[in-house]
DNA sequence: ATGTTTCTGTGTCGACCGGCACAGAATTAT
DNA sequence: ATAATTCTGTGCCGGTCGACACAGAAACAT
């Protein structure tokens, strides 16, 4: 198995297995070099001539993140036997696993790489598409769903495999905000007691008693907002 | 007005706005001194004696977000008489603003920091303050309703207001990664639906038709999970 | 034993980081 | 006019960034 050369003096799966962690606690552009070849326990040419660069580090990690943190996910989606029990189990899962202690919170293809400069876009990018490549796993399982007759003929697939995607990378950063696995939990309760309102059709508007003519809000201008309103400085706030 | 020497050679509020809009879409740790000043149109001499520091700069750009785009926000929450078409006014609002044109998309506060090396996790944690005043807001505008019978008494306000900040918080990252306002409104659609059902009260499970036992999937370990799975490569998925 | 190959650790490269010293320019006060 | 005050632009500081050159060490093949 080994070379001809010199063997290597360190394991590489542990190496990228510590790189793995970094990254998913610090984020690609604020991981320096030093922050890894410490963790890794090597120096920086064994990194380059294990890995070929940061970025392709970095790419890797992502890899091995999805076959060990996301498999049970692919795996649920596809084997349980109705959409709901997937969705739900994807949920209640990841509530699990993004407060789970001995492991960074959150998840890594949501939180690593949110804003970078213009010269790591291509990173930034990476992890998009892997980030809508798992809403398009969870829309083609409810398209199984509908063909099934689990879910109605008519349900707009995409908006609700949208909506469930929205949720979970929510709790990503609430999870980094500090958030239990309870307080997700109660997040998910909400979010699977709306599971036949969520399959509504693509013509229909918010359906229940939510006939609503409009926001209804003064529309002043069509400036932008922010995620939640405070017009005095935060204070302290516990939760 | 003016003071005792030379005057100011740049308006202080212009620079401002434009250093607000560099970390609005690169974040805080991507901007440089260099993105700064050149969008800025100043030397960095300029910008340190008006702001103090890179920190104190985007600190007042924070305020200044939350002053211009959250304005509106907690407008509608204290103003609106019923908390639904407050908080729907919050979702649509938003919907519109984290995909508008000729402004960064999705939220600043929820974008500007989430990672970061540990010798920034003052800025971190200063975002994170403030996301979570805003869940604490809608809370308090929860407990109103209650209050005033809009809500059933027994209604968890925390989860709900949790579970709604979760939404607005996950729609940041979808409108980051190209979802258009059409495409957020659908979500939006979705959550407001399930008005109903995410006023459960604290003890309630699932409810509906969701008394379900467990996830189900095989518990083969603790490890954690990402947002969603893919078992192969991302490939290009436009959805 | 000798050559070939491959890995390891030290040291360092140019570029850029955030931050500021300094001198000159522009204003007010006297 | 002259002094006092404040801002502006040039230039540079020590430190750190990602990346690599280089020589020595450790395995193989012959």
């Amino acid at each position: 198995m080994a070379g001809r050369g010199r063997p290597r003096a360190f394991d590489r799966d542990t190496a990228l297995r510590r790189a793995m962690e970094v990254f998913w606690t610090q984020g690609y552009e604020a991981t320096s070099m030093t922050d890894l070849t410490s963790a890794m326990g090597i120096a920086s040419p064994s990194l380059y001539a294990a890995f070929g660069s940061k970025e392709a580090l970095f790419r890797e990690a992502v890899t091995l993140y999805d076959a060990t943190e996301g498999a049970p996910m692919a795996q649920a989606l596809t084997e349980l036997p109705s959409a709901r029990d997937a969705v739900e189990a994807v949920l209640r899962w990841n509530a699990r696993a993004y407060t789970a202690e001995g492991s960074p919170s959150g998840c890594m293809i949501v939180l690593a790489a949110t804003n970078c400069s213009p010269a790591n876009a291509p990173v930034r990018d990476h992890l998009a598409t892997w980030r809508k490549a798992g809403a398009r796993l969870t829309a083609r399982r409810l398209d199984r769903a509908v063909q099934e007759g689990e879910l109605p003929a008519d349900t707009d697939t995409e908006a609700m495999a949208a909506f469930y995607t929205t949720v979970i990378q929510g709790m990503s950063v609430q999870a980094r905000d500090g958030a239990t696995g309870a307080d997700l939990d109660r997040t998910v309760d909400r979010a699977m007691a709306a599971w036949e309102v969520v399959a509504m059709p693509a013509t229909a508007r918010p359906t229940a008693a939510a006939a609503r003519p409009e926001p209804a809000d003064d529309r002043s201008k069509p400036a932008d907002d922010r995620s939640a309103p405070a017009t005095t400085r935060p204070a302290s706030s516990t939760a």
